[in-house]
RNA sequence: GCGGGUAUAGUUUAGUGGUAGAACUCCAGUCUUCCAAACUGGUUGCGACAGUUCGAUUCUGUCUACCCGCACCA
């Protein structure tokens, strides 16, 4: 009877329905059914996004005299997927046990032949573990001892899946149940998106779609250390889009097909202090999160531990933030060592060396890599901003934006929309504010009306025209967040906003 | 990818083998001197494609999307 929806994420679902409600954030492709992983974001949306990567930008570029900017193209040579390994190892073969259920790592699940004087009984399989190889010679035993075969038993030679023999993919037992014949062969889940390059479309016309801004300031490390503008440490800073062919897209726009990133590199000489370097940044970013809304009790950090690091990664350390869903990465900073910059050497020819006028020496920099999702950031300030409260026992939904990323700052209403007295001075002050500022401009319905809408969509403050301001110059500002009243004049008007919107 | 669930207007929802009603929202108007007022009118919907049928939103199948769990997330 009822069909009331099962979602457990009653704040999630919330969240999504006032997205789309106001113009937040579409799913792409709609009018088609939608396309999962992908998502549009509507006129509210792309303020809010755009003032959160020029707050970024402001902050880690301009306001930085150590940090330059660049703006690399989504589309490299595929040299450069080669040499930073992810045309290799971005895609991981996946093996599915077809009756259990289980998904492993091919490179994770080892298996061997159980050879008893040079006849193979059968194979022993196990996952990747540090005790793995007595598992399998002890469960090559006792396969010995069941089928009662006679004999010496070989040394237990241990191999990852990927190199197992198409013919022996039917013989391997699967880890979940230990009876051959339900794993599949390796699949490839390449999560680089491919393109062509060209008329021609050969396979020498690949390339991919970028699944990190990294590597554009890597490949143009070089041209901003030969332009002369840095000096060790410095850092470039690049945003833009990137795109990661997911398995499972997931949580709204946490997980999509289609992101974009704020990323900087910051390179600093191999003598120098990189841990305390990468405390710095982790701080850095902490209180720049805080400066952009969201609460400090509302982030973490997430040590990796040092056996799943990546293969690039001396030190990473994630700043989670609590999402509706659980507390997930928001900005990942990593100690990538000089690995990027030693592969384009290798693989280009080029020398990555820079000279430190400093210490006199020559050398290749490491760096601290602060990777930030835009999307992520996005939600994460959608979620903190949530609120819901009550005003004179009426329930009222709010979003309240540090007015430094509010897509609207502040909306001009006349008190009456059938006065054309009002109307006209309303207007005089909304053109006045919005060569500033992007402001909303209302005549629609009751004042209270109007008010709660600049609520939902976190419009700090609204200015109301009525009649008092034709007698004295002064309006009424209404606060977002108190919903308090005052009286204040133009010259107060533009000092308050001048003041709260650096 | 696997298993389970769901799909009617912007939102929340009625209902039917004979092409759908409501509330709120939204828009227009009347009115309105500061927190979703009132009145009048209006726009908007059966996720998509097939099949069964004289006729499908309803029955069947496929697909798509979303939600939950598992797995995955260099």
């Amino acid at each position: 009877m009822s069909k009331a929806k099962t979602s457990k994420n009653p704040l999630m679902d919330s969240i999504i329905a006032l997205c789309k409600r106001r113009g937040f954030i579409f799913q792409s492709s709609e009018i088609y059914g939608g396309y999962n992983g992908f998502f549009d974001f509507g006129p509210l949306g792309v303020e809010l996004k755009k003032n959160l990567k020029e707050a970024w930008w402001k902050d880690m570029v301009h306001c930085r005299d150590d940090i330059e900017g660049l703006d690399s193209s989504i589309i490299m040579s595929p040299k450069i997927w080669v040499a930073s390994g992810h045309v290799g190892g971005f895609s991981d073969p996946m093996v599915d046990c077809k009756t259990s259920k289980m998904r492993y790592r091919a490179d994770q699940l080892f298996f061997a032949p159980v050879i008893v004087d040079g006849n193979t009984i059968g194979y022993v399989s196990v996952l990747e573990d540090s005790s793995m190889q007595a598992v399998a010679e002890e469960t090559a035993d006792k396969m010995k001892r069941k089928q009662g075969v006679q004999g010496t038993l070989a040394p237990i030679e241990l191999k990852d899946y990927t190199e197992a023999d198409p013919s022996e993919y039917e013989l391997i037992p699967s880890p979940a149940t230990g009876e051959p014949g339900s794993l599949t062969p390796p699949r490839d889940f390449n999560l680089m998106f491919e393109t062509k390059v060209g008329a021609l479309s050969d396979s020498t016309a690949t390339a991919y779609l970028r699944p990190e801004t990294a590597q554009g300031i890597f490949a143009n490390y070089k041209n901003i250390v030969d332009t002369g503008r840095v000096k060790i440490p410095f850092g470039i800073a690049q945003v833009g889009k990137a795109f990661r062919n997911e398995i499972t897209p997931r949580n709204f726009i946490f997980r999509s097909r289609e992101f974009e990133q704020m990323e900087m590199e910051y390179f600093i000489s191999p003598e120098a202090d990189w841990q305390g370097c990468h405390r710095e940044w982790i701080d850095w970013c902490k209180d720049w999160l805080v400066s952009v809304g969201l609460p400090a009790d509302m982030l973490g950090e997430d040590v990796h531990p040092l056996e799943k690091l990546s293969h690039y990664s001396r030190g990473t350390t994630d700043i989670t933030f609590k999402f509706p869903f659980g507390e997930q990465e928001l900005w990942g900073i990593a100690c990538r060592g000089n690995f990027d910059l030693t592969q384009h050497q290798e693989h280009s020819g080029k020398s990555m060396e820079i000279f430190d006028q400093e210490s006199k020496s020559k050398f290749i920099p490491h760096v601290v890599e602060p990777a930030l999702g835009v999307d992520r950031l996005l939600l994460a300030v959608l979620t903190a901003a949530y609120t819901e409260d009550e005003i004179g026992g009426e329930k009222r939904t709010l979003m309240k934006f540090h007015p430094r990323v509010a897509p609207y700052k502040v909306a001009v209403f006349p008190l009456l929309k059938n006065k054309p007295e009002l109307m006209e001075k309303a207007q005089d002050l909304y053109k006045k504010l919005q060569r500033k500022y992007n402001v909303f401009w209302d005549t629609a319905g009751a004042i209270g009306r109007r008010y709660r809408r600049m609520d939902e969509i976190g419009t700090p403050w609204c200015v109301t025209v009525d009649f008092d301001t034709l007698e004295d110059g002064t309006f009424t500002l209404r606060d977002r967040d108190t919903t308090e009243q005052k009286r204040i004049n133009e010259e107060e008007l533009l000092a308050m906003l001048d003041a709260q919107l650096y």
